[in-house]
DNA sequence: AGCACGCCGACT
DNA sequence: GTCGGCGTGCTC
């Protein structure tokens, strides 16, 4: 964009006949670009910067925005066209400061990188740096504690006596304090202190507010580390400690002891005076990370995440801005917080989908991590047991460095992995366990040992069906099946959130007791477990009975102090629970999930039963993993039995280089959104016709995708696939400029899609 | 995103 | 005769 920050009048024209000064002001809203903004006549603002929050008039209401700068900083190709400029009269002055600290060069450049690549208005990727701003506004700047400090000189004549010795020497020894804690500190009462005051022996002084994040300890205690980490451990904190920009894929085995490693990147980053950036895919994790930490560094890091107080959220974004805050964990959300320095980030199981946001702005954080670490000239570490391949791409085109720890940590052998073939040992009629997986189960808790069983499925079952008529259960907003909850005794779509009691009969023929569960969920499996092995102790981990990362600690906690013999959860298990007693993991449909025609649901399925194999045997005792499946002989069951994920990859690159699908070509997903599917197909049909095409660029669909109907809204897919060397945002621009907007229909975009519904 | 203006139905 | 529905358009 052509308009700079601050357009000084031109030389030997009188102010005021010139051009009036203008700056670029972004404001959080979803416009094309920054508006322009006259400084005040009164010159309050001439020495603005950019960077600095300000509130601006916008129509009859003011808004708070950020002084933008864009000097030439994105590639031509992917700067927004610029917007027209506004005549000189027609500027509006800028109101005030917003009192907040400015945000940083590299943020901004973060912010518009983002939004470029994402295709998304700059405004709406500047709200989430801003996502503060709200609550800051509104609390006036921090109250300022009133302390007290030793006179200097003393008043003369002052009576001595042992207690106000006492307060006098603390007060000089510890440096200003309230009234009440000096007085504590003292061991004397209050009326000690105001005596000291009142004789002119203490003298006011305005606290500085207390730092909310105590400094982390890159000495406090450091790891004794095991020779396979020795050396990447070394490689981290070499990293760190020279800076600059660099990604690394750290990779190694469950219980590898990757964390301990890349802490000690974190201890050099700390030691060099930069601040550190940790993302997790799921916030549930930070509780145990956390813990990590602290024995690590002696001091608590803060956190970040979405749904944080708006106190804390605000104290945090300021801490983070003024460098209190020194080492930042958190979800996606915190890559776009105002770090003063920082030095550092790394992307924990940078495989997880869950980094891909998929409302509003839809970003791959792992990716936009690295691009932010490029913004601040800082190392990125990305971290995984099973690397995604598109890590792995870059590690082999040399883009990445890899560090690999190849033992698992103190001597725990792998679990021993294993299929069950279904079709040779089927479960009796009705239930969904092999007998040889239930002898499994019940040997293992015969021995004391701790048993999971894992379904990636909530609810009772997945569908519900009448035998008299065949009529489904279906969501009357999505192209989806009800799934039954009989905990709750509801039937609820998983993709709107509708929900509806249990029918007694089938609502279609009105037959009473003719509805059927077909296939399991965890509910179904959990009763199943329940009459087989009445005895046993059962928590079910599900995103729905664990209502937040509270619970969810506290049932890793009983797990882990052995209240609970046989854990039966979802995803949710996967994570990087430590089990210290858990032996064997049975899985109950190891098929699922490779269904379905999505690019990565091979990739996705090894990944997601490897982590949770990872679970088993970790202490002394080896683990077993059983999966349950009905095709053992295919590829991700064979990668998973032999525990060979990199012949397993290789072969899943060879499968995707010939088509140029990702990683080694680029999509980019037209979702169109209709109230009616006419407008749908009329706005999809459209958009097909206008279609890029050229050497190297490929459109498929439009096709319905594949939840046709998503609330009640009907919707067309179109999917635009380049070669590595093409950018898609150039040509998705221009392809929606030829397409006239359709008033009812809507187009989302998606770069680097992952979901495919 | 707000917040206007703007032109067609049931109410004091 | 008005209050009010939310469709379209604008905000430097």
């Amino acid at each position: 964009m052509a308009s700079t920050t601050l357009d000084k009048p031109a030389p030997g024209r009188k102010p005021g006949a010139a051009a009036r000064r203008r700056v670029s002001v972004l404001l959080p809203l979803p416009f094309p670009g920054p508006f322009d903004y006259a400084l005040p006549d009164d010159g309050r603002l001439d020495d603005v910067r950019p960077g600095e929050v300000v509130s601006v008039p916008l129509g009859r209401r003011t808004e708070t925005g950020v002084v933008w700068d864009r000097d030439g900083t994105l590639p031509p190709e992917f700067a927004p066209p610029p917007g027209r400029p506004v005549a000189d009269g027609r500027l509006k002055p800028v109101i005030a400061r917003a009192g907040l600290p400015a945000l940083p060069a590299a943020l901004r450049r973060f912010v518009d990188w983002v939004a470029a690549y994402t295709l998304s208005p700059p405004g709406l990727v500047l709200a989430m740096a801003l996502r503060t701003s709200q609550s800051a506004q509104a609390a006036p700047a921090q109250g300022r504690a009133q302390g007290w400090a030793p006179a200097d000189p003393p008043p003369a004549g002052l009576r001595d006596t042992p207690a106000r010795r006492r307060v006098l020497d603390v007060a000089s020894r510890d440096g200003p304090l309230g009234g009440a804690e000096l007085a504590r500190r003292a061991g004397v009462g209050a009326g000690v202190v105001r005596g000291l005051a009142d004789a002119g022996a203490l003298r006011p002084v305005t606290l500085a507010p207390a730092p909310a994040f105590a400094a982390p300890d890159p000495g406090h205690c450091p790891p004794t580390l095991g020779d396979h980490q020795a050396q990447p451990a070394q490689a981290l904190r070499d990293l760190a400690a020279a800076g600059g920009f660099s990604v690394t894929l750290l990779e190694g085995v469950t219980g590898s002891g990757k964390t301990e490693i890349y802490m000690e990147a974190i201890a050099a980053c700390l030691a060099k005076g930069r601040q550190a950036l940790v993302l997790l895919p799921e916030i549930a994790l930070s509780a145990q990370w956390t813990g990590r930490f602290a024995r690590r560094f002696g001091a608590e890091p803060a956190l970040w995440h979405s749904d944080l107080g708006p106190r804390l959220r605000r104290v945090t974004w300021r801490a983070v801005a003024d460098g209190t805050a020194r080492v930042v964990v958190g979800a996606r959300s915190a890559l776009f917080l105002p770090f003063a320095e920082l030095g550092l980030v790394i992307v924990d199981e940078e495989h997880e989908s869950a980094f891909k946001q998929e409302d509003g702005v839809t970003y791959h954080a792992r990716d936009m991590a690295v691009v932010r670490a490029r913004m601040d000239d800082a190392p990125a570490i990305l971290v995984s047991a099973t690397p995604s391949l598109e890590t792995l791409a870059n590690v082999g085109a040399g883009r990445y460095r890899h560090l690999v720890l190849r033992a698992r940590h103190g001597g725990a052998g792998m679990p021993d992995v294993r299929t069950i073939d279904m079709r040779a040992h089927p479960p009796e009629r009705g239930l969904f366990l092999s007998p040889v997986l239930a002898a499994a189960l019940d040997e293992t808790m015969g021995r004391g040992e701790q048993a999971m069983l894992f379904l990636n499925r909530r609810g009772y079952a997945p569908l519900t069906l009448c035998r008299t008529c065949g009529h489904r259960l279906q969501c009357p907003n999505c192209t989806a099946w009800l799934v039954e909850h009989r905990a709750r005794r509801i039937v609820t779509c998983h993709h709107c959130g509708y929900q509806d009691p249990t029918p007694p009969a089938c609502p279609s023929c009105k037959a009473e007791s003719s509805l059927t569960p077909i296939g399991p969920g965890v509910e179904r499996i959990t009763e199943e477990a329940r009459a087989t092995f009445p005895d046993a102790r059962i928590l079910v981990m599900a995103s729905d009975t664990l209502p937040g990362p509270a619970a969810t600690a506290d049932a890793v906690a009983r797990i882990a102090r052995r209240e609970i013999d046989l854990v039966i959860g979802t995803q949710i298990v996967a994570k990087g629970w430590h089990f210290p007693h858990l032996t064997l993991v049975g899985v109950v449909d190891a098929d699922l999930g490779l269904g379905g025609g999505d690019l990565r649901a091979a990739e996705r399925t090894v990944q997601l039963l490897h982590q949770v194999a990872g679970r088993a045997g970790r202490a002394e005792a080896p683990g077993t993993v059983m999966l349950q499946s009905y095709t053992p002989e295919h590829p991700v069951m064979q990668a998973l039995v032999l525990g060979d994920f990199e012949n397993f990859m290789r072969q899943e690159a060879e499968q995707r280089r010939p088509g140029f699908w990702p990683p080694f070509g680029r999509l980019a997903a037209l979702i169109v959104s209709a109230d009616t599917p006419e407008a749908a197909d009329a706005t999809a049909r459209a958009l097909g016709e206008a279609a890029p095409h050229g050497d190297g660029v490929q459109v498929l669909g439009p096709a319905p995708a594949p939840l046709a109907i998503l609330r009640g809204r009907h919707r067309r897919r179109l999917l635009l696939r380049t070669r590595r060397d093409i950018a898609v945002q150039p040509l998705v621009r221009q392809w929606l400029a030829r397409v006239p907007p359709d008033r009812g229909a809507r187009i989302d975009v998606d770069i680097d899609p992952i979901s495919f519904l």
